[in-house]
DNA sequence: ATGAAAGCGCTAACAG
DNA sequence: CTGTTAGCGCTTTCAT
């Protein structure tokens, strides 16, 4: 590749002017003019690498995520692509499997390559942070919190959870409720919305009928088949994410439930759905909006911003099965 | 951050010896042991950027795909993602919405932040390649086919449409096909294959049911409703992607013809499907095994590899809806 | 407004 | 085996 000294050449003038050309310094126009020829000329793109490297910082912000197969992930990525790249970065996804070693693995990585800023959807509540912020690199929490104090964009868990769980109680008797791992406590939350609406219905939540599994369709799988072999099983279920409710659709569609034979609520949008929009109530969350939202958030914060650390909660909204 | 220097300093030794430690190069087992040690005490990790400057290379391979919110891609990003991190390389995934002018600045960013290489799933038959090719950096193809004489993995996806055809024309009089942009080759081929089923079977390819779209689910819906809007609809449909597929079934199950009413086949595993998988047969695409053949054959090249280009074809496997 | 020169942190000759 | 040294390509004072 051609380098700035190359275009300088071409150009006629020195390299100092070439990098003020691309970076937006005041240059006379005919020289700006011939530096941009040159560039042309050459095939010439800055090398990033020599950038970051005299900068201390580079165009490109880490987006840190569990799991790069679930859609709720992949469509909250879509968001914060859209904004980051509008204002000229670039987006680096990073998928952790949930486990905490390939996580921090990604966070040194962030920092080597000097790296802007990150989003991170955290493998678990444990996530240390400590070494980026160290190194002043702002970082977004986003849809699970951290132990740090740092922005977050949140989803209204509690909230959904409970109108997941309200719409099925109009209906039903054993409302029952699958979340995620019990050390994220998004599914704690979720849960806690799931008790709440029974209490607000009068009711007493049955503690039997609550599992904890994985945010994965074998987790709703395992889970939903487990209810189903109780004595007495539920006639309803919430699902705690897009996936688990994916997999207990599957067990329930199995065995003739297909719903709405058993009633079944999901928190998250059911990912390419081919049921009918009626017999699922979905609480669908906004995740391309928390993506975009993180990034702007970031991008504040890398452009100075200094105020002191925001949670922004974003509310989730109910698309009732027709009962 | 901490740098060599601080490291040397600390351990007693000079830079090189540092960068030997870190790089595999025969130092005393004394001065490793210290290096090591300061190492770990000044939290050093090397500088990415730095480092790649000089080598004019990082482990860094880019991966570009169309459509990151397909769950095709992300799982063949998986395959890739597995392969490059055992061999300490990390991904960077680029989202090109088949946008050839995203694709073109990735593959320049590509070039600036020196990556080894590149996988790249073309947003179209049209995609050039000769910068990126010209700075010896390699490429693999895969899923689409280049103009470009580079390596690549791509489905056999006349045989996958020939497969998910015939299975419908034992049982079905009327078989439409429904593919993607006729401007990549994947949609031509597939619909080759379903052309080659009719003739077979010594019929007749309908070519009134032969339709071009999208590959996404809204591509799916509208070929869907377009087709049964038909004086003479298909009693069957061929989808040519898992998109297409879900679209299609969508239209289907809303008029309440949900498949085997209609008979469908799905060319791609149906992603997070809650449908009976006896109800629907599907053309399985191997795309976590694309993604981990295309990781090792950039590897190999990126060792140095130097063998004329190859292009290595995966089989479909065909799981069957009881007729 | 422009150029000369220093240096970001690392690696790879080259000596020793 | 180890240290010294010269850059990789770019940005940024500091002079002019």
């Amino acid at each position: 590749m051609a380098t700035i000294y190359d275009v300088a050449h071409v150009a006629g003038v020195s390299p100092a002017t070439v990098s003020r050309v691309f970076n937006g310094a005041k240059v006379s126009a005919e020289k700006a003019t011939a530096v941009r020829e040159a560039a042309v000329t050459l095939n010439f793109t800055p090398n990033r690498a020599a950038r970051s490297l005299r900068r201390q910082s580079s165009e490109v912000i880490g987006l840190v995520i569990p799991d790069i197969e679930n859609p709720y992930f992949t469509e909250m990525a879509r968001g914060v692509e859209d904004v980051a790249s509008d204002a000229g970065y670039s987006v680096v996804l990073c998928n952790t499997d949930a486990q905490d070693e390939k996580e921090q693995a990604y966070l040194r990585i962030a920092i080597a390559e000097n790296m802007s800023g990150v989003i991170l959807a955290a493998a678990s509540d444990g996530t240390n942070l400590d070494e980026v912020l160290a190194t002043g690199r702002p970082v977004v929490a986003v849809d699970r919190n951290t132990a740090h104090d740092i922005d977050g964009v949140m989803m209204a868990n509690r909230d959904a959870g409970l109108a997941a769980a309200e719409h099925l109680l109009r209906a039903h008797a054993r409302v029952a409720y699958i979340g995620g791992p019990e050390s994220i406590e998004t599914s704690v939350d979720r849960a806690e919305g799931w008790r709440l609406a029974h209490e607000a219905a009068g009711r007493e939540a049955p503690a039997d009928l609550m599992r904890y599994s994985s945010f994965r369709v074998d987790g709703g799988r395992s889970a939903m088949e487990a209810l189903l072999a109780l004595p007495d099983p539920p006639d309803a279920v919430v699902a705690g994410n897009n996936l688990i409710g994916v997999g207990a659709i599957q067990v329930l569609t199995e065995r003739g439930l297909t719903p709405p034979k058993v009633g079944v609520a999901v928190i998250g949008g059911l990912p390419f759905t081919t049921l009918s929009p009626s017999a699922v109530t979905v609480v669908k969350l906004p995740a391309r909006q928390m993506g975009v939202t993180a990034a702007q958030m970031l991008l504040d914060r890398i452009r100075g911003d200094r105020q002191p650390a925001r949670t922004i909660v974003l509310n989730s909204e109910v698309q009732a099965a027709r009962a």
